[in-house]
DNA sequence: TTGTAGGCGTTATCAC
DNA sequence: GTGATAACGCCTACAA
């Protein structure tokens, strides 16, 4: 592989001119640049971006931390990511965190260890004190779908307390009183925010949260089934269920036709995200979009502006759900109102 | 940051002896060992990874390129590649082609150029010619999904021939004799393959395809509703469809509701590659498996094993299909037979 | 077993 | 505008 000397040679310039034509920081007169470029090209010369990384102290690398790799949420994020730094001739080291807090720290670490710019971290598991430290390293990180208000700069988060209002909401326009919810994990944010606002739905309403309508998911399929299992065997009514992700909406839907339960002749149910499977059930699924690509994009936006001296980009951090209605609720019949 | 040098001054030796003990490749008296640990411990050190590559030539990274970062599919590839890279200290650096051949190339060229000491790739547009010369080059490349003889030994591949007589044989077995087939698009040598495993299937059972019964997809949802429902504007009869993957299966299944055939009572269907989405479907999909995150792992694995010299692990080549049963498909009654 | 010194391919700071 | 030359942080013969 040629290098930068073997260029300058060939062109009869120092090996100083040549790195000024790859990187027009320098003026050069136009002649030299021409005869730099013809070298370059007759030997196929390709800068050694590991070379460059040690001159010049940047790596040109992001890290990203994500629970997981598969999946339909984190593949669309990762997604939007990668090709707004390729764009930008920056790439993307990967790494997963499993939702567990020590895995998460050593993905953290790794990357930090790879001499990242900076990082884009989807972490579930991690304190916020941990993030707050960490924040003050030398690797700069940005938060998705976190709010830390110490760091509030930093995290690019959804209005979850929001969605979770819009989707009770749907229900409850729909003449449904009854109302089950399949939360996830609560030591996780976004479930415990997304559960807030559905409280606040039923508050509108004037209602009572009924506690044996709740039941505490994994934000996995099992989570909503075991969750409807329960309240059946309970021998409970209720007419609308709203749970706190799509893969557990997909659960409870099959267990409740297991039982059956038609839907959405007898229950309505909405999940939460709008990923891909909610388009696959049958019915398909009515669910609150989670804008994960757009914030994907935003994070690596933020890294472009913040660390790359790209001033003009203009990021948000704070992004709205949506109803996207499909077909798994219906109107109540009014005489069953 | 503390650097190596530093480390050697506080533990009173050379620079070279805290490489040492760093690599641990040469021996090192027990007592200058732990001098040096402890130094690297008060100084917090963590070793420069750039620098590292640079002087050794060896990046530690693994370029991964595949069509979409999105999608059950290349998740669970991803995700098992950098598990298993992980564990052994690698990173990995990914890129997507989007089934285009100026973006593919353009990828393969953006990994090279990122210094990895290997490729991993999920081509699909890109050229055997271009990939032989590729695998020529200084950048040593595996391929996932792909035969190309040439090149075999670096060929992760599944038998999807043996797969689409599986899927079809399923539906013969059953009873069914009316077979329709949706494939994927046939520049692609998978969906090829796959459909030529059908018409072995149906001529060891004495069958003619029939020709208007044969849709050609594009691997899309849109692929499988497009082509049922052609097949139904003819008037044609058929009671069981094979599709050329999961996806279109489930496209098909929809539309096939939607004209008002019962799933499987009317119609059976198989499809192909196991992703998580047709555990999603209504009535639950039959389908082939695609042992995807195995191959990952085996790709990884390769790479460890001729790359980076770990001489001791096996890696399998050709992988096998199997059939996977749901919901899907029924025994037509004998006397419709 | 340990130290010395040259090199990896750039960038960047000086002079000229 | 352009050319020396010193970093950047580490690896690895070669010597001792």
């Amino acid at each position: 592989m040629a290098t930068i000397y073997e260029v300058s040679k060939l062109a009869g310039v120092s090996l100083a001119t040549v790195s000024r034509v790859m990187n027009n920081n320098t003026p050069v007169r136009e002649a030299t640049r021409l005869k730099v470029l013809a070298a370059m090209e007759e030997l196929g010369y390709r800068p050694n971006s590991i070379a460059q990384s040690l001159a010049s102290n940047r790596s040109n690398s992001i890290g990203i931390l994500v629970s997981e790799l598969y999946g339909p949420f984190y593949g669309a994020m990762i997604s939007s990511i990668e090709a707004e730094f390729r764009a930008a001739g920056k790439h993307v080291i990967i790494a997963a965190g499993h939702s567990e807090e020590s895995t998460e720290q050593d993905g953290i670490e790794f990357l930090i260890n790879r001499s990242c710019d900076a990082l884009i971290l989807h972490v579930e598991a991690v304190s916020d004190d941990y993030l707050i430290k960490l924040s003050q390293s030398d690797t700069p990180i940005v938060l998705i779908n976190r709010q830390i208000p110490a760091i509030q700069s930093q995290c690019i988060s959804l209005n979850n307390k929001l969605g979770g209002y819009l989707a009770s909401r749907l229900l409850l326009e729909k003449g449904h009183r009854q109302l089950a919810y399949i939360s996830g994990p609560l030591w996780k944010t976004d479930a415990k925010e997304r559960y807030r606002g559905h409280q606040l739905a039923l508050q509108e309403y004037g209602l009572q949260p009924d506690e044996r309508l709740f039941f505490e998911g994994d934000f996995h399929e099992s989570g909503g089934s075991d969750g409807v299992a329960q309240f059946l065997q309970q021998g409970l009514h209720f007419t609308g269920l709203i749970c706190g992700n799509d893969e557990m909406a997909s659960g409870a839907m099959t267990e409740a036709r297991e039982c059956g339960l038609d839907i959405p002749g007898d229950l309505s149910i909405v999940g939460y995200d709008n990923v891909m499977l909610s388009h696959y059930t049958y019915p398909k699924l009515s669910t609150i979009d989670y804008p994960i690509a757009a914030m994907g994009q935003m994070a690596a936006r933020w890294v472009l502006k913040h660390i790359y001296q790209q001033d003009k980009l203009d990021v948000q951090l704070v992004f709205e759900p949506k109803v996207i209605e499909r077909d798994s609720c219906i109107s109540l019949a009014p005489t069953l109102g």
